[in-house]
DNA sequence: CATACCGGGACATTTTGTGTCCATTAGCTG
DNA sequence: CAGCTAATGGACACAAAATGTCCCGGTATG
């Protein structure tokens, strides 16, 4: 394989250079659609006219629909898509990337993409896409997907698709409100996900600030139990990491509390865990749901996160997670080498 | 492997077009190296100016070296050769023929050059270059080698290389003297190709044509016995396919002989033998070395031949000789299948 | 020593690729 | 309902690359 792209640069040492582009446009179009030429051509850094030329010899190759709402990749466009992906990997490096992330962090898989999430949004989409051809690659019948919140996990949600082989996924919340926007919490992504996915949901009703009465009587409620043990025999989770001063201050957290993670050196938050340095967990949200001990024993544990921003959390988190699956960024991942 | 090339096809045909035209280029240059580009490009019916940007080009890529006398491949450019044959074969669909013509023909292997050896006559020496790879592939040590006479054969003989691995080979006439051109006699075929490979071989000194007495006097004497027991013991027979009335007009065969051969609709010849279209023998040249109920126990035995013209000849013989390669051109291969 | 073939320089011409500007259309919002 | 925005696609000028054409000097070979 190596040595038949060897081969091919030496015939044709632009060829290389013109298969990413066009593969680039292709791959764009498809995370954006429908899209016009000049938000494209801005989003690739390239001159609107040159777009232009590849638009039209993609259309022209029936890889892509193009109307007067924009531009959007057929069925053919994906198929090509996906089978050059691996290629493309190794051409650009990520296979490479990726090996070595791998054995730095010692965990049991990693995918990176494209791009740098912290300088351009999009690239979270494409972790999304990552993400969602992970799970289904892990997916068997009858599971339960416990999924956390945050802008990252909203973007797996939002790329999402229904599962062709007719496999029954529960969708829950892995663990009760962690206080932030509507938008990025976990119910609400738990929800669209599962839609997308056309699958099943439950959600987890519970406030975020809760005396200790409170809590207990909760706990009894039968439809809230129901769903905690659906919560505790996931077989797959899904979460976010993030930088944890940045995570505290986003929710609505005392400032007593922040002092205190900060005393302790936090870097590191994933679902309402806080971790320093080493991943030893430094604090930690009161909430129900799934927790750190049950994560341990979960079969399948897909960690999503990138931007060069979160490489000190990933690698910290990282340290006490060996058995998960990591989805990063080629951003988060040459900043974890470099370090 | 198919779908990357489908995949490439499809996003830069252009491309690939180009890349064929090198390598076509490239190959030309090996096979008739050195080379001025005057007959080069009146061989691959290009214009001579757009074959000099290209020389230029392969030369900055180092992949061959241009002196007063002509071009030639450096090792780097043989190299590349080498290594983007099989995917050249897939991307000018010769992979596919080859598949289509063994599952016609129903034999053991086949490999399909590019070209019509009608047409073009380099095409013999592909092929002849074909053959030489087919046989390294197989031979090992101390191999008997068993050849025959006519054009292409001499084309193979042409192209032998020195075997790299330390292998000691025999070369030998497969039969006595057939009457043609000396050049494409079995036995200057035979000591060519073991000059070329820096093996050993013998020859089979036999007139033509001769009395029974004679014969068996002959068949007695010590030096001639001892090559007749190594060509019966020959683990590899290297032979060319002719049309059958061709062949027996361009030995001075008797007029009677002729026509007995024309009333058994003989259409194909090898080693002396002429098959009518079933591949059953009709009638048989008598002299020395090996017969055809021995051919059939040699472990290799390949055949070469190719044109549109010896189609049919090579159809007709092909239906007794299912455990023999073929080695063959693009011409009569899509002739072949055209039937 | 002559001749035929070799590569390569030079320049006009054609083709291709890009930059720039604008016309037209569809959908959305105020 | 009207105006606005963002979409595609046509047109054309200009630069750059590819190609056609002609020719020159070297060198190997008979």
């Amino acid at each position: 394989m190596q040595t038949l792209i060897d081969a091919q640069k030496k015939l044709l040492p632009d060829l290389l250079e013109i298969m990413q582009k066009r593969y680039q446009i292709l791959q764009h179009i498809r995370l954006m659609q429908p899209i016009g030429r000049r938000v494209l051509s801005t989003n690739l850094g390239i001159s609107e006219r040159v777009l232009r030329s590849e638009v039209q010899f993609l259309k022209e190759q029936n890889l892509i629909d193009v109307s007067s709402a924009g531009m959007s990749v057929t069925l053919e466009g994906s198929e090509l898509l996906k089978n050059l992906e691996d290629m493309m990997k190794e051409v650009s490096g990520l296979k490479d990337l990726e090996k070595q992330i791998k054995s730095l962090l010692d965990i049991k898989d990693v995918i990176v993409v494209a791009g740098d999430s912290d300088l351009s949004p999009w690239v979270k989409k494409e972790m999304g896409r990552a993400c969602v051809a992970c799970m289904k690659e892990r997916l068997t019948h009858q599971s339960i997907v416990a999924v956390t919140g945050g802008t990252t996990l909203a973007a797996v949600a939002e790329m999402m698709t229904p599962e062709l082989k007719q496999i029954d996924i529960l969708f829950v919340p892995a663990r009760g409100g962690l206080g932030e926007d509507v938008k990025n919490q976990a119910n609400t992504i738990c929800a669209r996900m599962a839609e997308k996915a056309m699958g099943n949901y439950r959600l987890l009703h519970v406030p975020d600030q809760l005396s200790d009465e409170a809590y207990q009587s909760m706990i009894e409620e039968p439809a809230i139990k129901e769903v905690l043990e659906l919560i505790r025999s996931s077989n797959m989770v899904i979460h976010g990491i993030g930088d944890a001063i940045t995570m505290a201050e986003r929710r609505k957290t005392p400032r007593e509390e922040i002092e205190k993670i900060k005393q302790r050196h936090a870097v590191a938050e994933a679902f309402g865990y806080y971790f320093n340095q080493e991943g030893e967990v430094v604090h930690k949200v009161k909430t129900m749901g799934i927790q750190l001990e049950d994560v341990k024993k979960v079969e399948h544990v897909i960690a999503v996160a990138g931007g060069a921003s979160k490489a000190k959390a990933i690698k910290a988190y990282m340290k006490q997670a060996h058995h998960s699956v990591l989805i990063t960024d080629e951003g988060a991942a040459r900043e974890l080498i470099r370090e």
